[in-house]
DNA sequence: TCTGGGGTCCTAGGACCC
DNA sequence: TCTGGGGTCCTAGGACCC
């Protein structure tokens, strides 16, 4: 018999819009969507009211990073390409992304939360787990209170929060009363609370296997939940049709993981207009060489090396290929990177124009490591000697 | 006028070794 | 000379998440 678990999922509540309302308090209760590239910052007219770009005047290929409450209600969302979205909300205000802000605003809410409960899981910008096991016999929803009071008290930003025997269920949870919202789930709760909603709610199930579930007549958790393991497996791999079996029923094991090593680093850029390999040769160069700089530094900075480089072209009709060769010795030099990306390159044939490029630096070390691992010849010599 | 940029994990075939 | 099965690494692609 496992022990039993108690784990929160926390979520900031439309986090990018609402770190940019604290420095725009005017903007509150309007529509406003955040994203794109090359978004002008709000300008100061004469009488020093600041004027704010409209989703209208938008023109590119940037996509919707985050929206308020109020943008979503006109029907953007996440994702949605800006140019489609000024259809939808053509006077919405449109704010370019500042990721330094947010990371700013990151550190300070893990920070508050951590101070609390010690236990917590990074899941990017704005979402953590925590692990509450320890705290099983106290007021759960007293508990909730304290730490979203402490992110207010640090961020001045509400979050929502659910709690739940595991990871799974919580996540589930904190979406079902937002924004600032405490929803907890016990296990007996299960068929009431969970087995309604769609399986597209469950963290795993995206557009593709929620379609794949549709086809077969499965709508519903609660229609996943009554669905015998060996029809699913006709459908799906093995193991997937296992996972599937297992979530609809809130089974859920993974730990909340307090640390883990990167696997992989990465750039990549979408052109503003499709690239022809001939026509722009010169232009599509500098921006290869560019990527892996930036590559190469950004290892440097964060203190990895790769054996592994990867590029990734995306052509005019969205189709993507990837080539990746891996290197005899680990490397951080933006030199032997772009060598090695070249070759990856003259393995693909290149027809279409192209829409992105990107490189990749995955199997890797911390530079220490290697350092310890690969003793300069000479520390070797006396070993070698002495035998 | 569709569709960003940064990630993780899984699958599957072939090479190669034992 | 032929025939195995298992394990690991490399490469390519795809689904999914924030």
């Amino acid at each position: 018999m496992a022990t039993q678990r108690l784990v929160a999922h926390l979520d900031m509540d439309a986090f990018y819009a609402s770190v940019e309302l604290l420095r725009y308090p005017e903007l509150r209760g309007q529509p406003v969507v955040i994203g794109g590239r090359s978004i002008d910052q709000p300008t100061l007219d004469h009488s020093g009211k600041r004027c704010f770009a409209r989703l209208q005047q938008y023109s590119g290929r940037g996509v919707i990073t985050t929206s308020t409450y109020e943008a979503r209600a006109l029907g953007v969302f996440s994702g949605m390409g800006l140019m489609k979205a000024a259809k939808l909300a053509p006077q919405a205000i449109l704010l370019p992304v500042d990721f330094d802000a947010y990371r700013h605003y990151s550190r300070l809410f893990k920070q508050a939360v951590t101070a609390l409960t010690p236990t917590i899981e990074d899941r990017g910008i704005d979402e953590i787990y925590i692990d509450l096991s320890a705290y099983l016999s106290e007021n759960i929803y007293i508990l909730a209170q304290t730490i979203k009071q402490a992110v207010y008290d640090a961020t001045g930003l509400t979050c929502s929060i659910g709690i739940a025997p595991n990871k799974l269920l919580a996540k589930i949870c904190s979406d079902l009363n937002k924004p600032n919202g405490i929803t907890v789930l016990r296990e007996s709760d299960i068929p009431e609370k969970i087995w309604p909603l769609s399986v597209k709610k469950i963290n795993g199930i995206g557009p593709k296997t929620t379609q794949k579930l549709a086809d077969l007549g499965i709508i519903s958790i609660a229609d996943l939940a009554k669905t015998e393991l060996s029809i699913l497996r006709l459908h799906f791999g093995g193991n997937y049709a296992m996972w599937l079996h297992r979530v609809s029923h809130g089974l859920d094991e993974r730990p909340v993981t307090t640390y883990s090593e990167p696997k992989s680093i990465s750039r990549e850029t979408t052109f503003e207009q499709d690239l022809h390999v001939v026509r722009h040769r010169d232009q599509l160069s500098a921006i290869f060489t560019r990527l892996c700089h930036s590559l190469a530094s950004d290892l440097e900075k964060k203190g990895y090396v790769c054996r592994t480089i990867s590029i990734k072209l995306r052509f005019d009709d969205f189709s993507t290929i990837t080539r990746d060769i891996t290197l005899d010795a680990s490397t951080a030099e933006a030199t032997l990177i772009l060598q090695a990306a070249r070759e990856c390159l003259r393995r693909i044939s290149l027809k279409q124009k192209i829409r992105l490029l990107g490189v990749k630096a995955s199997t890797l070390s911390k530079k220490n490591d290697i350092d310890l691992e690969e003793p300069p010849l000479q520390s070797l010599l006396p070993l070698i000697a002495s035998e």
